[in-house]
RNA sequence: AGCGGGAUGGAGCAGUCUGGAGUGCUCGCGAGGCCCAUAACCUCGAGGUCGGUGGUUCAAAUCCACCUCCCGCUACCA
């Protein structure tokens, strides 16, 4: 039986567009998703928009568009944006997929079963902008402290669930299993956030309709977050799909770490439904220095990003600069950015593609057994790395090898002894570290693979490279 | 003020959790090699009391305490 891997990203929320944060967040999961999809591991890989809500319903008012419409719109440029990445996911969710609305239902009846859900009622200082509740401390004169605008006194009947119920089993859940936060650092702030004890969690609405029908009342519409979460629940109710929950990781930004590592688990456990295993969250970026944000300007779409550089140079960077699994945050310099395509990807990688490739084509290939130039002790490294989520761990031990793989030219001098057997090793190696670069650079795996006749596939490491007649690489990157 | 991050050869960063010769990466500088290749590649070198003080230890960039200085955040948002 092979092993299955399901993993998700956050869903965007669509009153903005997709910027390179969000990217960043995607071209990860994408990476991982590939890697155990090159492992021979049965992957299912989900991302998607987030919908719903009365930010959206008044954004759409603001167009003269529909709400449907609307979100449409947005929606799109999301899934356009992956792609303009090569990021494939099996599925693209929205939270107003009829499928998702279906799931949320049956999930809230399910809660209600076990007990955990009860009218009650609301009363406090309201913020349209936030959706949210302020209480006078937090809101001096009236005021959201976000959006200074003032509040809305507001008394509403309102369904809980009983979130309060869960500290126990939450503490526990995370005492029991250590990997079920990560990183560390969050699931420590996690802990201490709890201990100060859980209020019930409001999770309808009645001031809008642009949501979920809340199924035990219809006058009610069911909180955004209540019904995003579900999303990762509903992707493996298609048929076929089933095996795939739980989910092995859930991706998402520090900002979202409270409800997915609070609400979420607490959720599943009342609807009596199996918890994923790794919640990881990531760090922020910041765009040449700058905080990414729409006064500022400087939110930069991913696919005009993806078109002035190559999808391929915006994944290696973002892959290769950031310590992904330390969950800190990291800057998105573009000169950051312009240095290590010329260095690693235009000077390293693509010059031995480029020198390799043109030397087999004058002086041709001999069979021979690797002696110097072999792969495992880089393949484990790498396995390793991702594991642990050190994506720019497993880059550098790629490089590396490609290193010794240039050492290796420089040593053996195949230009001027004309050694077949020589150039064999390295289109041999050249082989291997393409196979494992292929989650990270897809694109450029594949130019590879072509010109050197080989298949990316995790089973050719184990069998030499076939001797065929091989042609001068195109440039692969070209220096900025 | 509160919270968070940082201080590592000329610049920018890893390394710190899990202590073991100042190790690594990119750039810059100096010398040499190579002439297959994208003026790319390879080798060697100069340059640092790892912010300061004290402590723990056989051993500290790494652990502990205190101090100094920088920078974010407390706007939407992954």
């Amino acid at each position: 039986m092979t092993k299955k891997f399901y993993i998700t990203t956050a869903i965007d929320y669509v009153n903005a567009e997709p910027h390179i944060g969000h990217a960043y967040q995607k071209i990860v999961a994408d990476t991982l998703a590939r890697w155990h999809r090159l492992l021979d591991e049965d992957v299912f890989f989900v991302t998607g928009t987030d919908e719903h809500g009365k930010k959206v319903q008044r954004a759409a008012e603001n167009t003269g568009k529909s709400p449907k419409e609307f979100v449409d719109d947005v929606s799109k440029k999301f899934k356009d944006a992956w792609t303009a990445l090569n990021i494939n996911p099996d599925r693209f969710i929205r939270t107003t997929d009829e499928d998702h609305k279906k799931v949320v239902q049956e999930f809230i009846k399910k809660c209600d079963k076990t007990g955990d859900i009860y009218k009650g009622e609301y009363k406090g200082l309201y913020c349209t902008d936030c959706e949210a509740y302020f209480t006078e401390k937090d809101a001096p004169n009236f005021q959201c402290p976000t959006h200074k605008r003032p509040l809305e006194n507001l008394k509403e009947e309102t369904y809980f669930f009983k979130l309060s119920k869960y500290q126990k089993f939450l503490l526990d859940l995370y005492k029991k299993n250590p990997k079920f936060i990560l990183p560390k650092e969050r699931r420590n702030e996690v802990i201490n956030r709890i201990k100060e004890g859980l209020k019930d969690l409001s999770i309808t609405r009645t001031s809008f309709k642009w949501g979920i029908p809340f199924p035990l009342d219809n006058k009610h519409i069911t909180y955004v977050w209540f019904e995003a979460l579900i999303n990762y629940y509903t992707a493996t109710r298609e048929k076929g799909k089933e095996k795939f929950w739980p989910a092995d990781v859930h991706i998402l930004g520090k900002d979202n770490t409270w409800f997915h590592c609070v609400y979420w688990p607490a959720m599943l456990k009342s609807a009596g439904i199996k918890l994923p295993k790794t919640i990881f969250n990531h760090g922020f970026l910041t765009f040449n220095g700058e905080k990414i944000s729409k006064s500022l300007g400087n939110a930069i779409s991913p696919k005009t990003l993806a078109e002035k550089y190559s999808a391929d140079t915006i994944r290696y960077f973002a892959l290769r600069q950031f310590p992904f699994a330390s969950g800190e945050d990291g800057d998105f310099s573009e000169k950051a950015l312009i240095d290590r395509h010329n260095n690693e990807l235009a000077n390293k990688l693509g010059n031995l593609i480029s020198r390799v490739s043109t030397l087999t084509e004058k002086y041709g290939l001999e069979k021979t057994t690797i002696k110097k130039l072999k792969i495992f002790p880089t393949k484990r490294k790498v396995e390793k790395h991702l594991e642990n989520f050190e994506i720019d761990k497993a880059l550098n031990e790629i490089f590396a090898f490609i290193d010794k793989c240039n050492e290796f030219v420089q040593k053996q001098k195949p230009w001027e002894t004309k050694d077949k057997k020589v150039l064999y090793e390295l289109a041999n190696a050249i082989k291997d570290f393409t196979i494992l670069l292929s989650p990270f650079i897809p694109g450029t795996c594949e130019k590879i693979a072509k010109t050197f006749n080989f298949k990316i596939d995790i089973k050719e490491l184990n069998n030499p490279i076939k001797v065929s007649k091989i042609k001068k690489s195109d440039i692969l990157f070209k220096k900025i």
